[in-house]
DNA sequence: TGCGGTGGTCATGTTTTTCTGACTTCTTGT
DNA sequence: ACAAGAAGTCAGAAAAACATGACCACCGCA
């Protein structure tokens, strides 16, 4: 394809940007670690059974991406980072909230 | 079913699988018109811009399997049916719904 | 009798996502 | 000095999602 188009917004339903946002592989997990606590990198990797590093790291990446999480560095020295969530994040907390009461249905 | 994982429930994260139920393509759009009137499958082909008969035939029976939509031979004499949201569809539609709401956020 | 509309399916690409395993830089512990 | 842990990156392969175009059976209409 020569001619690009502009997929940035193409969007003729609202929810669908939101949706997308947590949709991919390990997001929704990581995203509810992290509103619990905190999350580290490695210790993420140990937590989640079957996660892969880079699937994780992208995972991460794109979250914070998306202005849903915020990025921390804690120390260069020994390099030591931690996730949290953003406002954005905390504003779309209770719909994630919703869902997962939801989700027995 | 024997030793191997199981794809079906290996969830950790509740939201997970909801999130899952509407993230694919089209899917989101779908779901929205059909909470407004019932959808006929050329018709909606014709007003969403950009789909493709495949697309919205897979996406139509996902979202017939997986509960949301129930799809009603009007009749077979002239093949005629039409998808409906069905009552899983009509729980989910509130927590939907916050999703547009916070869509512009 | 042939055209157009209904509601699809199928085979085949192409594109996007995800996985795998190796590699990197830095620091602390032994 | 060396190993191990922190936090990643990168290239390539495999798998999943999506698009494209052809095809099918049936009906109603002129």
């Amino acid at each position: 394809m020569t001619t690009a188009q502009d997929k940035t917004n193409n969007e003729s339903c609202p929810a669908e940007g939101l949706l997308k946002l947590l949709a991919g592989k390990w997001k929704p997990q990581i995203f509810r670690l992290a509103a619990e606590s905190p999350l580290r990198f490695n210790s993420l990797l140990r937590q989640i059974p079957g996660a892969n590093r880079q699937g994780i790291a992208s995972a991460l990446k794109e979250l914070e991406q998306e202005g849903l999480l915020r990025k921390n560095v804690i120390s260069l020295k020994p390099l030591h980072t931690e996730y949290v969530l953003s406002e954005r994040g905390h504003t779309l907390l209770p719909v994630f909230r919703q869902l997962e009461g939801l989700s027995q249905l």
